[in-house]
DNA sequence: GTATGTATACCGTCCGGACGGTATAGTAAA
DNA sequence: TTTACTATACCGTCCGGACGGTATACATAC
């Protein structure tokens, strides 16, 4: 056997519970059940349960900077503009991004060590890259509240219909973009 | 005994137990022990951990809630703007109750029968009261800045320091007051 | 070209412990 | 007599993790 995609396949069902049962129901064994790989053989992946949320962060995030990077390509013509791509990325995420975030994240408030996987990247873009600018209360205001919206959806507490949704978001960008109205 | 407190002095070790030690530590046996209560009387106040966590956050929505009585007292010279009362109360916010709320909330990720009493009351002021209004963007990206920067404080996301958070409020309240620059 | 060794990638089973909840018998005040 | 407990003993389940074994592939040596 060998096939690479072990891993991954591991990692597929992890997710796939999580997104159907929540949380609670990722068990080792079941994500060895799921992904039919024995448990013996998930533990030889991934040694630890710690470890296999460790990886699921680590997918995540690599899929929020795709993500990151598509909305910088799509805005590549204007000048370049972090804040307006972060934006455009929290836009961009799914419904099964919402679930999946939200319940790693339910993870890591009891798990401090599993925090760090999932801030360390998040935290230097935030800060370097958009918070260290002059209009400093401008930029963080827009931020958050892009943030915000993020954070109501992932735990299912916003009652924002999708033209509401997109209302917001196009308020967010055109103030990003250097709109004057609020 | 009978004393009127016992269910208080329960929901208190359960939450010093959370605080301190975390959710995952967060057992009847535990709670039973710190609140110098026999784990059958535990049982007789909440037949249910569920039961238990229930109270915990109705007891945080009410102290929400006075938190919000309080704000809304020190503005009441002001007219009347649930909007900055919102935001206001968001300041006030202990570390305790972030590292509650932050808790609480990560629970109910995992137990969607809890996530309603979390929610059930935060909806309706968040929907009614400051959303339906006429310059709707506005109140929305305030509101939603102030909830975001709160939840980053809840799960140890921000490096804003105190300067910055206060810097911050100032902003959110201005606007929130009428202000128009940003 | 066969024997030997070694690393990788698993499988299947088992265990110690924790946890939520139950049961029961008794106590003490109101 | 009901309410509000205490104290203790269990039960069934589940879970993370350890362990011993197996199959394959590849390399090296003779």
């Amino acid at each position: 056997m060998g096939r690479p995609s072990s891993k991954n396949a591991i990692l597929d069902a992890a997710e796939a519970i999580v997104l159907e049962s929540g949380a609670a129901h990722l068990t080792l064994d079941a994500v060895a059940e799921r992904s039919t790989i024995s448990k013996g053989g998930l533990i030889y992946h991934f040694p630890t349960k710690e470890a296999l949320l460790e990886a699921m962060i680590g997918r995540l995030m690599e899929r929020h900077e795709q993500l990151r990077d598509q909305a910088r390509r799509e805005l590549a013509p204007e000048p370049s503009n972090e804040l307006l791509v972060e934006i455009r990325m929290l836009q961009k995420l799914s419904e099964a991004d919402y679930h999946l975030s939200a319940s790693l994240l339910a993870v890591t408030a009891n798990q401090p060590e599993l925090a760090k996987a999932f801030h360390e990247k998040y935290r230097r873009r935030f800060h370097d890259e958009i918070m260290n600018q002059e209009r400093f209360e401008r930029s963080a205001i827009l931020l958050f509240a892009a943030v915000g919206l993020h954070f109501h959806d992932m735990f299912n507490m916003s009652l924002l219909n999708d033209e509401q949704r997109g209302m917001l978001y196009a308020a967010l960008l055109r103030l990003a973009r250097g709109g004057d109205a609020l």
